[in-house]
DNA sequence: AAACACGGAA
DNA sequence: TCAAATCCGTGTTT
């Protein structure tokens, strides 16, 4: 354990790691530490994870042990780690399941080992209150209505528990995958097979990149428990296209799949909804489409877009933890700190596949990510000076000497799909006309977007300017070049699913370039940091381009 | 019925 | 932090 400084690794006391890029070891590490460790920083040679209670839940929930990790550490740890950081991470990591929920007949228990930790319970009235006899040992009765509650109440007390108390069963589908239409992925099956890991599977998160095939994950594990299944998608274009992928590879009767959403009420044995009409209230205030939940008997929910659930469906979800349920997101990350409701209600993270893995295997294309550092031109530094705090950003965001990097990366890439990503309409305009190139906002209607996608995919248009509708939109078209000119504060997933866009693999040179302009020494490039975190962690450097005068 | 327009929500 | 986007519900027109 003597210390080596060629090492690429420091681990403080405050559970941070700093990690050198320019190591040889780095990839490795990297690789390593994202299994326990969430990265917060990334600037160019040193980057910052930090180990949270979540982060390192999640590898717990996972069968790793505190020894593992500690191994990992002291694998590419400079110096040794400290008694600090040693005592409080198995500290943490023994918490996860020391506190379980058992299921006896129709009763349901909460049971412990260790009798000091009944005891802690039982002077936690967050707890307690949900206890409805004395403890008996170690263990006591709880309501089973309050599944969902007393999980969330263990969270808050460091004490995440693990759910073995099993579901009920749902009204059986009876279907077959329609093996002819598609192949099932290796990476697709290892996810289905973590997800439904006998004892304690059932319940959790799979995470996978954008345009990795979350839907075949879903539709696999549908396939196996065949039971009437309830699928929560974020958008109604997303709810339309589980709907086709259903048809399209299962034997399912079209006639047995239902859209409930604002324009239909369908309730069918497979039925897909959108997390807005579940959140939707009525003049008394209180949760309407409830018989959404009630009306048949749901053996399985898919949340689709996990990291997105709004406040009123971790209530219902609350509620519903008897059911089977699956969580399918590319980032488990959210700006809001809902991690913990995330690992209560859904279920902890059961399989992760980084895009670096995918991209070795040729499924999703090489991505090389660029920062170009544009100066605001001299006109706007005073205006940029004076701007109170918020409108700063969108000065810099609009600098209008972004339009000659533009237009050098369009001549660069020559032939290329181009997409142009950003916020400002405003912005967006004057770029569209300057390259005459269509351009696509909220206001433009469907038939005109269908028919922009169809010319831009057969080639005629290569060049197409984009607004939000890019975030929301799963139907956008392939391209190999995307160009982001003004991004949405620091948005982590934002950008991800940006990249997700020109991942897709494509013929021939299977590449794939992503640029992003930012204004040099503005707040924008603050944001843009934040905003790459997530990239950087999957393994993605950005080169920054223009740092110093007489950039190219 | 289906297609649209508008306001509210979060 | 903003601006822009979404969906839902209701009401009106074709």
């Amino acid at each position: 354990m003597s210390g080596d400084i060629y090492k690429p690794l420091i681990v403080q006391s405050d559970m941070t790691l700093l990690l050198e890029t320019n190591n040889d070891s780095y990839e490795s590490a990297r690789d390593e530490l994202s299994v326990f460790a969430e990265i917060v920083k990334s600037p160019e040679y040193v980057h910052t994870y930090k180990m949270t209670p979540i982060s390192l839940w999640n590898a717990a929930s996972a069968g790793v042990k505190s020894a593992d990790i500690l191994a990992t550490l002291e694998k590419f740890s400079k110096y040794s780690v400290s008694e600090t950081v040693i005592a409080r991470l198995t500290q943490i990591i023994n918490r996860y399941g020391k506190v379980r929920i058992c299921r006896e007949q129709k009763e349901l228990f909460l049971e412990t080992d260790d009798q000091f930790i009944m005891a802690q319970l039982c002077a936690e009235k967050s707890v307690f209150k949900f206890f409805i006899d004395t403890p008996q040992g170690n263990r006591v009765k709880i309501n089973p209505i309050f599944r969902g509650h007393i999980k969330q109440a263990l969270m808050n007390i460091q004490f995440p528990p693990e759910d073995l108390a099993g579901y009920a069963n749902g009204e059986e589908l009876v279907f077959d995958l329609n093996l002819n239409a598609f192949q099932p992925r290796d990476y697709q099956a290892a996810a289905v097979r973590a997800f439904r890991a006998s004892g304690r599977g059932d319940h959790g998160v799979v995470v996978l990149p954008c345009g990795a095939g979350k839907t075949v994950v879903g539709i696999e594990v549908m396939a196996e428990l065949k039971t009437e299944t309830l699928i929560l998608t974020t958008s109604i274009t997303a709810a339309r296209q589980w709907i086709s992928e259903l048809i399209h590879k299962t034997n399912i009767n079209p006639d047995l799949i239902g859209e409930y959403s604002g324009e239909k009420k369908e309730i069918k044995p497979v039925t897909v909804s959108t997390y807005q009409i579940i959140s939707a209230k009525n003049k008394a205030g209180e949760q309407k489409h409830f018989n959404l939940f009630s009306e048949r008997n749901w053996g399985f929910i898919i949340y689709d877009e996990v990291h997105t659930l709004p406040a009123p469906v971790f209530r219902i979800t609350a509620e519903l933890q008897a059911k089977r349920r699956l969580g399918l997101t590319a980032t488990l990350v959210r700006e809001d700190g809902h991690e913990a409701d995330v690992f209560a209600l859904i279920g902890p993270k059961r399989h992760e596949m980084s895009w670096k893995v995918l991209e070795g295997q040729g499924w999703i294309a090489q991505a090389e990510c660029f920062e170009i550092r544009v100066p605001l031109p001299d006109e706007l530094k005073m205006p940029y000076a004076v701007a109170s705090k918020r409108d700063k950003f969108r000065v810099a965001a609009e600098n209008p000497d972004k339009l000659e990097v533009i237009q050098e990366l369009v001549a660069k890439h020559e032939g290329a799909h181009i997409l142009i990503i950003g916020v400002y309409l405003e912005q967006l305009k004057v770029i569209a006309e300057k390259f005459s190139a269509p351009i696509i906002t909220g206001k433009t209607c469907n038939r005109d977007r269908e028919d922009l996608y169809g010319r831009f995919k057969s080639g005629e248009i290569s060049l197409l300017v984009v607004s939000k509708v890019a975030n929301f939109a799963i139907d956008l078209p392939d391209a190999n070049v995307a160009i982001e000119v003004s991004g949405n504060f620091g948005s982590r997933q934002e950008e991800a699913q940006r990249l997700g866009r020109i991942l897709r693999p494509k013929v021939g040179e299977n590449k794939a370039y992503f640029y992003t302009l930012v204004s040099r020494d503005t707040r924008e490039e603050d944001f843009s940091m934040h905003r790459q975190l997530f990239l950087t962690e999957q393994g993605y450097p950005y080169k920054i381009i223009g740092e110093e005068e007489g950039n190219d």
